[in-house]
RNA sequence: GGCUUCGUAGCCCAACUGGUAGAGGCGGCGGGUUCAAAGCCCGCACGGUGCAGGUUCGAUUCCUGCCGAGGCCA
């Protein structure tokens, strides 16, 4: 019934503006909707209804993101295959959406998990593999160019700088000096080009779990054990696809400022981007291993206070270390640096960080400071991360926190070289300040110090301004089950290799059972599947091999992100089989981007952040029309519960408590005064609504008016079932408005009412303009209003006529579908209501002719007088001095000025 | 600790770019309808906007600081 035809479809209607409006799809789990889903939903389904009715073609469709660890979990323990319980929620899902009567265009429903669905997301994969990052041109371009240019000496040939997996970064190849591209072999070739690939394999160190043979989120670690079994966790590298996303950074970050979007929702993403402008240094090392490079490189956002680097520290990890305990300099513990790093090596970045005394080792290089010329020690600990920056730092303790605990546990020199305020009593100083202890740059501020030290270390060669991001490559392999298979096979050298388009999907195998593997090595489950996993070159179309030469498939799956990542652009052309969305499709609905994207604030940074990235590597690549996906979001509240809180700010489940008097809780067990408090919805609280009990107590209509008149849609508010009986309440009253109670037949009136004809026109402008600012509360609280008018005015014996009831139903409509057709059915509206359009009002029926004007003397309301609505100001002026009581209070006084906003008020300055 | 949103009636919330603090709902109280209750109908009350300053003719709205709550990141 909700079908919106595509351009070139039948029945589409070319002269109509395009709205597309998107759920964030759900993730079908085996507990059905809970009632913040309905929340979002029953707000885009307003829009979009009322969207119809203003005449656009709408897009508003729903789906699926099915893959994910909850259904593997399941089929661990059950042996029933994932897809299985998978789409028994989603037909549960699909069932509770549609007792909401939501207005989804269902012909183009689909899930993650559908094949036809991730053949393309594959595909996808592989446009991002077989691209590189053009930094001069800032934008993606086809691998295969990298090459043209390679082989033309358009480019010179070298390693990406960009690439710190690739131990080559940034530096040309053996040989390639003299001859360029061609002579360089196969497999240097090869490497070169998969240093620019944004999709690359990257050696990432994971959280492995021999027992559970799997790999672990850093949140599902603790202390060193298996949150799920408290088994030992190690770290462990191991060969990950990645994504180059921190080669689209800059762009992420500009994008966000051309986009509708919640402030605090770009302030998250920019904050996770982390952009810092700052230095690359050199420090020379008067002793360093023969192994290593001559001199260590740090980035810092602080290059002003090189005269107070006292010391530098390099992450346990830094290659440097395996140098130096190869070739210890004198002086080095190497017993102790080899315990020291091997110890650091097993815990998360977030736990040494988090570790508050400071641990480390003296290396026994040392390095000179080239502001100062000093000699400075270079240790090790882990509060470096190998994952920042250069993996070292030079320590200014004079400057930095961590720093200065650092200095004073270990009894390093503390420097200060910004002047703290005078007040000022604490350790390190951040702030600003002028420069001391500093020579050439003594006096200055800290921006102009940063800028002239930059210049100085460019003038000495051993430093550069540099830009860096917090922002990490995305890991995107998974050793799980449940996810789409990557698109890539290996030989018997490791290489990759692309799957050809036409042998996509590469499908998702049956396995015997969903047990992980107890390892030592990590193993992703898909080895499991050791029929699979043989194919042939010839059968995956790896070109340039022998067709019967054996071909190993990638066993890791993408996470869960990747089905997310472009759903949205699927939803333009979800059937069409030869592209991942028709042009025409894609040209029109993605015209500006979508227009509203509404979800929880859960997603902010992730899933936004990665779905941009890949909309931007399409655009690039000429995929997709836009450079931004979604051009406003809007994030709907949390709906909290109420809970119950002891004095000691524990919780105590809803049920355990007795409401003794108004307002004062107690708890049964204990007799003790508990306190009412919101918190969320947990199963333990015992606090979970489920929507499927409302429904059958009030009614979808009524579901959905109460969430949406809860408060406003971005605020957290809780649920109170109390609440609810005042919409119910109110559409029994609409109802009564217009059809008698015990027959249902209309009762009207043949003439209009004029107060009540105003009192719509009111209501239907207002109403319009509330959904269209998503302002909901109000709107409803316009129509109670209304409805409220019509009740008062029945009494004096008014109604409403069949043309007034009509335009009513109309305007609840959108809100509450089913009983909004059912009035428009029963008043003798023609075909639907949520086919008809939306009535139209009259400008001149919103205002009165004479307004109440209140008239303030120094700011204190006075007086009100009755003016004409027109009146200007010279007007308003002398009916207000004209006023008797006005009069008598400014008597004696003199009247120094008189400020009039016409329609709104009189203030009288008079002392 | 940083970023961010927000504190209005017993509760949930209105108040547009500063302009009469109150639209609406819940709950409470009173009245009507009724043999009675539920229901329905009518009516009523309650706060000066978390606190302290500032800007302004005028501040719930803008600015500063503090207190408190939520979200995100450390």
């Amino acid at each position: 019934m909700f079908r919106q035809p595509n351009p070139g479809e039948e029945g589409f209607d070319q002269d109509r503006p395009k709205f597309f409006c998107l759920d964030m799809f759900p993730y079908p789990s085996g507990a059905g909707l809970h009632v913040g889903h309905p929340e979002g939903y029953t707000a885009t389904d307003i829009l979009c209804r009322y969207k119809k009715m203003k005449g656009f073609n709408v897009l508003h469709p729903m789906g699926w993101d099915a893959f994910g660890l909850p259904a593997e979990q399941y089929a661990i323990q059950t042996g029933i295959h994932p897809a299985q319980t998978t789409r028994k929620s989603i037909d549960n899902f699909r069932r509770q959406l549609q007792r909401f009567g939501f207005c989804y265009d269902w012909s183009r429903e689909f899930g993650t998990i559908d094949e036809d669905y991730y053949k393309w997301t594959q595909w996808i994969f592989l446009r991002i593999y077989d691209s590189w990052y053009d930094t001069d041109a800032q934008r993606g371009r086809p691998i295969s160019e990298l090459e043209q240019e390679f082989a033309s000496g358009k480019r010179e040939v070298r390693y990406n700088p960009d690439a710190a997996e690739y131990a080559g970064a940034g530096e040309l190849p053996m040989g390639a000096a003299a001859g360029g591209w061609e002579p360089l072999d196969d497999e240097t070739k090869r490497t070169i080009l998969d240093s620019y690939r944004l999709a690359y394999v990257g050696n990432q160190t994971v959280n492995w779990c021999p027992k559970l043979g799997t790999a672990l989120a850093n949140e599902e670690v603790i202390d060193g054990r298996s949150e799920r079994g408290g088994f030992p966790v190690f770290r462990k590298p191991l060969s990950q696809w990645m994504f180059r996303i921190t080669s689209y950074a800059d762009r992420l970050l500009a994008g966000l400022e051309d986009v509708d979007w919640p402030t605090s929702t770009k302030a998250m993403q920019a904050q996770w981007i982390g952009r810092s402008e700052g230095a690359e240094i050199d420090f020379s090392l008067t002793n360093a291993p023969v192994m290593a490079k001559p001199s260590l490189r740090v980035f810092t956002t602080r290059p002003d206070t090189i005269f107070g680097a006292t010391y530098m520290v390099i992450a346990p990890e830094h290659p440097m270390v395996q140098a130096i305990l190869e070739e210890p300099p004198p002086g080095s513990d190497v017993s102790a640096l080899v315990e020291y790093c091997g110890a650091a090596s097993n815990r998360t970045d977030v736990e040494r960080q988090e570790s508050k005394e400071k641990t480390g080792v003296f290396t026994g290089v040392m390095a000179l400071n080239p502001a100062t010329g000093e000699q400075i020690p270079v240790w090790t600990s882990e509060y470096v991360l190998m994952s920042y920056g250069t993996g070292a730092i030079m320590a200014v303790p004079g400057q930095d926190e961590r720093d200065w605990e650092f200095a004073e546990k270990f009894d390093l020199p503390i420097v200060r070289t910004v002047q703290p305020p005078a007040a000022f009593d604490g350790k390190a100083y951040t702030g600003e300040g002028v420069a001391i202890n500093s020579g050439f740059l003594d006096g200055l501020g800290v921006a102009q110090a940063k800028s002239k030290m930059i210049d100085w270390l460019g003038e000495q060669s051993c430093g550069v301004r540099k830009v860096n991001y917090r922002l990490r490559d995305w890991l995107f392999s998974r050793q799980r089950y449940w996810g789409e298979p990557f698109p890539i096979v290996f030989d018997q050298r490791g290489w990759h290799y692309p799957v050809k388009a036409e042998a996509l999907p590469v499908k998702l195998p049956e396995l015997a059972d969903y047990a992980p593997e107890v390892s030592d090595e990590p193993k992703p489950l898909l080895a499991k599947a050791t029929e699979w996993l043989k194919t042939t070159a010839g059968e995956v179309g790896v070109s340039g091999r022998p067709a019967d030469q054996a071909m190993t498939r990638e066993t890791n799956t993408m996470p869960g992100w990747a089905g997310s990542c472009w759903y949205y652009l699927r939803f333009c052309d979800p059937k069409n089989a030869e592209r991942f969305v028709g042009k025409e499709a894609e040209a029109y609905w993605m015209d500006g981007g979508v227009d509203l994207y509404i979800g929880g604030a859960e997603h902010a940074v992730l899933h936004l952040l990665y779905a941009r990235f890949w909309h931007k590597v399409l655009f690039d690549l000429g995929e997709v029309s836009t450079d931004e996906p979604f051009s406003k979001l809007f994030h709907q509240g949390l709906i909290t519960s109420f809970a119950y809180q002891r004095k000691d700010k524990s919780l105590v489940a809803i049920d355990e408590v007795d409401e003794t008097a108004e307002d004062t809780y107690v708890e049964r067990e204990s007799g003790e005064s508990v306190k009412q408090i919101t918190a969320k919805m947990s199963k333990s609280l015992k606090n979970v609504i489920n929507p499927d009990d409302v429904i059958a107590e009030y009614g979808a209509d009524t579901f959905r008016l109460y969430e949406m008149y809860m408060g406003p849609l971005e605020a957290s508010k809780p649920w109170n079932t109390r609440d609810i009986s005042g919409l119910l309440r109110f559409l029994q009253r609409a109802w009564r408005l217009v059809l008698d109670e015990d027959t249902g037949e209309p009762m009207l009136s043949d003439t209009p009412d004029e107060t009540l004809e105003k009192k719509l026109h009111r209501t239907i402008a207002k109403v319009g303009g509330d959904i269209e600012r998503l302002a909901f509360n109000t709107g409803i609280a316009a129509m109670i209003e209304f409805v409220n008018a019509g009740t008062s005015a029945k009494e004096s014996g008014a109604a409403l006529t069949r043309d007034q009831a009509l335009r009513f139903s109309q305007v609840l409509a959108p809100f509450a579908p089913h009983i909004g057709e059912e009035l428009w059915s029963r008043l003798g509206g023609s075909g639907l209501v949520s086919q008809a359009y939306w009535p139209e009002h009259d400008e001149a029926m919103l205002t009165d002719d004479e307004i109440e004007i209140p008239v303030q003397i120094m700011g204190k309301l006075r007086a009100k007088i009755m003016a004409p609505a027109g009146a200007d100001q010279k007007a308003l002026e002398e009916l207000a001095m004209a006023d008797a009581q006005v009069k008598q209070l400014i008597e004696g006084k003199q009247v120094r000025k008189v400020i009039v906003v016409p329609g709104r008020l009189v203030n009288i300055v008079a002392q």
